[in-house]
DNA sequence: CATGAATGAGAGTTCATTCAT
DNA sequence: CATGAATGAACTCTCATTCAT
């Protein structure tokens, strides 16, 4: 049922087994529905060696949240070139976004479901991945008043109330997205493109924002 | 510390104070770790009373999803007044929302961490008042259009999409507002209409929306 | 092969029989090699009640040193008449202390054997009796000074030495007449009421000390 | 921490080595709680080695016990020069006997505390070795009686009574002294051979047992 | 109805022990 | 020989759940 069964491997090829038999676990289950059992069984391993490697059940899962958090960063920073306009910088990130969470359901369901709902040290990985992107969401917003010519005269935790809120709106649509079947990053993308730059004001007046053509992937249907 | 000890009561009572404590003891504690001992004791009843009222564990919580649902859905309904436009209906909702959650944090913990984390029969609870409240969202959008004296070409997924991310942002201000010392459930409102409404784009470009003046509480210190 | 098997008994019933099902796996296996499922088997019950009643192995094992250290000091005390000679007080303390320690030798074990090995908390409870012991010998030996119209000018150590040094010889041959077939309680204090007394010197002089006769039982073969 | 680590040693000095650290932790730790782990770092060796050379864990223990009782009967009977009076030999072998167990105390753990407390392959061994000491004791005690020009009337139980009587407290003693600080060996044993070979009663009356003065350690400060 | 007594089933964790390299 | 990889079996402890009274 799990991994394909060989011996002797080395210690970080492993590991990953693990890691990977414990996110989809975690992911699947929750954190204190997941047994280390059926994690053991699942990574094709005997329970003692998760433990050897990864010393407890509260250590497995923080490197879980850890490598989640590490991956999904890194796919939203690759996404984004800061040589781009504001939105269009905007835009590449939620559409790294939603591929990744697309992509690593479980992965995204430790870190979005798990993660924050079971304590302090946890909650608190999390708490620093969500910070590193909402930092860079801010850093986006602010840009966005540079181009515009205006120095927003908001005060920063409005700043902070924005950047919450489109983090939310995100991972809300992220769970929509892979929950509603025919949705694709890229549309999931463009809903909130569009409803976080042109706001429901402009957007039932008839002033869209317009996702750029891309030769990759036709829109129009 | 619990309910105060009294005998013979009618039914309909003890189980509100059953459901008192266990909302208290699952918001706090978290399902798995809340202990039926903890919410019998908190409730002030004995433990087989429970079972004989609520069946099981699992009846139990979903029984406290319904009950926090309903009220959350209630809360919000009330807010809200038909004939008003269709942003002040946005602007009410919202004020009602923000000012429910926070009023009542063990029950929204139980809502927005614990119905979601802990598998289907749970998760889907908690849909169900997602979608009551997202078809919401999705007429006052509609009622928006109309305003417009627009038809909006936007397909019926759109508008889901568009809904879905909004009440993602207010779930997620909620938390934030919560957390945040300082932060009010107006200012909550208030910062989230302001995206949603003008979007990034007008707010940058210095075009906020501007939430309605009221008697009832003034805003100058 | 437990106890018989009988339900729904009062706690405190219950308990004394957990108590006995620990004092003789603890004295027969060691307290480490012992299990909580052999105990609770032994008893009659389950597991979780054990745990119920009892709490942890740790508090078990202590439960069981104290009652069974109470026991021990209560039978010696019981056994010695503090209107008689000294050297007739520490016959009758010996006798008491031989018999008690041969009718019940897991609690002995326990005591002996257990207690003292297994770490702080078991062996401070432990030195706790031993001291209580220890105090009535060095009043003995005290008294015996006074008879001997010799205000003894051995310095407290030295008396603490002597007491230790009886309390140890009083151990061993506990354990020996426990495992020598033929050995009575009886038999065991006069060795060492001769040892004791009388000195091996005065012993092999042909000086022995001699135990006052008594009605129920014979001395002479 | 451990030994120095070097490569390519002969087998014996290699198992050395393992005991060594062996005795240290089943000394410190006790039987269960020490970890052949613990005890192959400790020794510098890799676990599968101490495996190799030993067995097994109860193989491991069972060849400390008996080293350290064969080091310990060797210290003893060394001790005891046979053309001595009989006072003196015990005198002797007493003084050797609180001189290793002091110099060597997770030895005298292993033996006293550690191998009658877990059961009967441990146990034998330690019996084993007290026979042997109180056979010694015993040839003392009946060379007193030769001495005293005597043919004792004693049983042959119950000179091995006393002989089980003066081990006992040598033992008790031992842990004493070791526990005590400022208790030399020298005193340990000249208490005992007060308490032993003048008796309580000879003390009492002022007739106290002295200790030949040594030329080789002076006992004023 | 209310309660004390009781448990089946399973959780996380550890350890002595072995093999392939 | 030395080592890293690996495990079967057992342990302590907990919890939702149910009777008998």
């Amino acid at each position: 049922m799990g991994a394909v069964k060989s011996k002797r491997m080395p210690r970080a090829v492993r590991e990953q087994q693990m890691l990977d038999a414990a996110v989809r676990t975690f992911g699947q289950r929750g954190y204190m529905a997941a047994s280390m059992d059926e994690i053991a069984e699942l990574a094709g391993v005997s329970k003692p060696l998760v433990y050897l490697y990864l010393n407890s059940k509260e250590d497995l899962f923080t490197a879980c949240i850890r490598r989640e958090a590490a991956a999904l960063t890194e796919a939203v920073r690759a996404g984004v070139h800061p040589d781009l306009p504001a939105d269009r910088q905007l835009w590449e990130g939620l559409r790294a976004f939603f591929t990744h969470t697309a992509r690593n359901p479980d992965g995204w369901a430790v870190l979005h479901l798990q993660a924050r709902t079971h304590g302090e040290p946890f909650a608190a990985e999390f708490t620093a991945m969500r910070e590193e992107i909402a930092a860079l969401v801010t850093q986006l917003i602010l840009a966005a008043a540079r181009e515009a010519h205006r120095d927003p005269d908001l005060p920063e935790r409005e700043v902070a109330g924005l950047a919450e809120a489109l983090v939310g709106a995100a991972e809300s649509l992220a769970a929509w997205a892979n929950a509603t079947p025919g949705v694709t990053a890229r549309q999931a993308a463009a809903t909130l493109m569009n409803f976080a730059w042109a706001g429901l004001g402009d957007l039932m007046a008839g002033r869209p924002w317009s996702p750029p053509e891309e030769p990759e992937r036709a829109q129009a249907g």
